[in-house]
DNA sequence: AACCTAAGCAACCGCGCGCTG
DNA sequence: ACAGCGCGCGGTTGCTTAGGT
């Protein structure tokens, strides 16, 4: 049995919208609000529309805000990388760039960056393992589960950071900026039960993941797997960037989860640095 | 100028999920 | 616990426009 429709498609219109139709959903909504109901809208609004038509076209074309084409190099990398660690999630990728549909977005990647990246492949994957099996070789990384929670519309640019509690796959998370007037990020407090100036570098125990330059804000950030075997219990610990050789560090596996939080923080580039090696803790 | 093809983009479709009764 | 409903999402379609022959 199938699914019934959500309108009677005889009697609505479909195709482009015109001037006019534009005009009285943007004027309802602006005055009305949606009123959590979009089946109901098009006819208390006047229009012949089916309600999840009406939607669409206010998200992605009369919403305020919306910004049309004219894609910036930044903004092509925050798809790129977002694309490589959590694939076509479009609503997600699209909350991480203000004034972007994920319409947009899609569109734009089917049509320009799919091929800029397929082109440019090697360059952006051309990475080499130089220590052990955690880094990634290929350019798609499972999906999330659905279920994992994502963080959307939120400004990780370090002037404004705010993050907490958040589960990425691989163990909770969560920092602050203790001092917010200031662009510096001062704080970050990783939950993980050791101490960052435990980490030494040594026999490989530990493999960094990524590297991020924060010197903007006066730091750095460097993302570490750790071995399986390797046990750390929990607790806290607070960890300054304020220095050049602060870290941010957790334990983990190496999945698409460290992806998903770099991209929280607010990494545009990641490198992958593994020093020779590698790290262990101290106790 | 006319035709063809590819690219770009708006809109539609159908499914999954969450909420509610 | 279950069914119905609406919303949000990703995939796909089809129209329009630009560029080439």
């Amino acid at each position: 049995m199938g699914r019934a429709p959500c309108c009677d498609k005889a009697s609505v219109k479909r195709g482009p919208w015109c001037p006019e139709e534009d005009a009285a959903l943007k004027n309802y909504v602006e005055n009305h609000g949606t009123g959590g109901n979009w089946i109901a809208l098009p006819q208390r609004a006047g229009l012949k529309r089916c309600g999840k038509s009406c939607r669409l076209r206010w998200l992605n074309y009369l919403r305020p805000g919306i910004k049309h084409g004219g894609f910036s190099e930044e903004e092509d990398n925050v798809i790129c990388s977002l694309f490589k660690t959590i694939g076509s999630r479009w609503s997600v990728i699209a909350s991480h760039l203000p004034g972007r549909t994920d319409n947009d977005v899609k569109n734009y990647w089917n049509t320009k960056l799919k091929k800029k990246m397929q082109a440019g492949q090697a360059d952006v994957y051309s990475i080499t393992n130089r220590n052990d099996s955690l880094i990634r070789q290929t350019p798609s990384p499972p999906p999330l589960p659905r279920a994992m929670p994502l963080v959307k519309s939120e400004n990780y640019g370090f002037g404004s950071f705010s993050m907490s509690s958040k589960n990425y796959g691989f163990g909770s998370f969560s920092m602050s900026n203790e001092n917010s007037s200031s662009s510096t990020l001062t704080s970050v407090d990783a939950g993980l039960g050791f101490d960052s100036s435990k980490l030494v570098p040594d026999s490989g125990s530990f493999t960094t993941l990524a590297h991020a330059d924060l010197s903007s804000c006066g730091g750095s950030a460097a993302a570490y797997a750790f071995s399986p075997s390797q046990d750390i219990s929990a607790g806290s610990s607070s960890l300054s960037t304020e220095n050049s050789n602060s870290y941010v560090s957790w334990p983990g596996n190496g999945g698409g989860g460290i992806d998903a939080f770099l991209m929280d923080l607010g990494l545009e580039s990641v490198d992958l640095l593994c020093p020779p090696g590698g790290y262990s803790l101290l106790d």
